[in-house]
DNA sequence: AGTGCGATTGACT
DNA sequence: GTCAATCGCACTA
């Protein structure tokens, strides 16, 4: 069960834990941490919710090939690409696959755990169960936007990935959130039993 | 050049 | 439950 307690020790994860295959890159992710190092102190999050945009997806940013927006996409797995949505909010996806290769993984929700009293002021203090429960409020409660765009979150750096904080529960599984094209796979992961998760917690394990 | 729409959110009936 | 906000990009002409 969630207990949002801060983690100062966390392990960065290297290249080399990364799954080089999207999906399993976004079924991987579920329970590690992602962190960021700002100026005004460290805000982080257990990871409870991603989406795989794997190759040749429809569905996916780089399934038009190669564009300055979605370049981030096509570098090396473990990379940060900042897509600016609905003229208004910021979302977070790692790079997941080799260099070349356009695909990545959505994070959607993450359990705040360091640097709340930040998520609140930014996320106009909404409540701590929707400070990050949502790919938009992800972002926000995280400090990140565009500037963030293409940081490697495998080398040192202000945003980084991070190792579990305890144990990774039930993993489930279920279609993608606001999807229309490619609606049946099930591409979408989630912490069955952590409360920060932004959709249905019922579908199939 | 114009149009439609999206990996969303918050406010409102 | 419905709906507007707000803008970059893909697509049509």
């Amino acid at each position: 069960m969630a207990h949002n307690k801060p983690e100062w020790g966390v392990r960065r994860l290297r290249r080399t834990d990364l799954p080089i295959d999207t999906a399993e890159m976004a079924r991987y992710l579920i329970g590690k941490t992602l962190v960021h190092d700002l100026a005004v102190g460290r805000v982080s999050g257990r990871i409870v919710e991603t989406e795989a945009y794997v190759v040749g997806d429809a569905a996916g940013h780089a399934f038009r090939g190669l564009t300055r927006r979605n370049r981030s996409l096509f570098l090396d797995r473990g990379r940060a690409y900042v897509h600016f949505a609905y003229g208004m909010h910021m979302m977070l996806n790692v790079s997941s696959e080799i260099r070349g290769v356009g695909a990545g993984v959505l994070l959607r929700a993450l359990e705040p755990l360091d640097g709340i009293s930040f998520m609140e002021h930014w996320r106009d203090h909404a409540s701590l169960l929707d400070l990050a429960r949502g790919p938009g409020r992800l972002a926000q409660a995280m400090g990140i936007d565009v500037r963030c765009d293409g940081l490697d979150l495998c080398a040192p750096g202000p945003l980084w990935l991070g190792a579990s904080t305890r144990p990774a529960g039930e993993i489930g599984s279920s279609v993608r959130i606001g999807v229309s094209r490619e609606a049946r796979r099930l591409l979408r992961f989630y912490d069955r039993n952590n409360p920060y998760v932004s959709g249905p917690r019922s579908l199939s394990a």
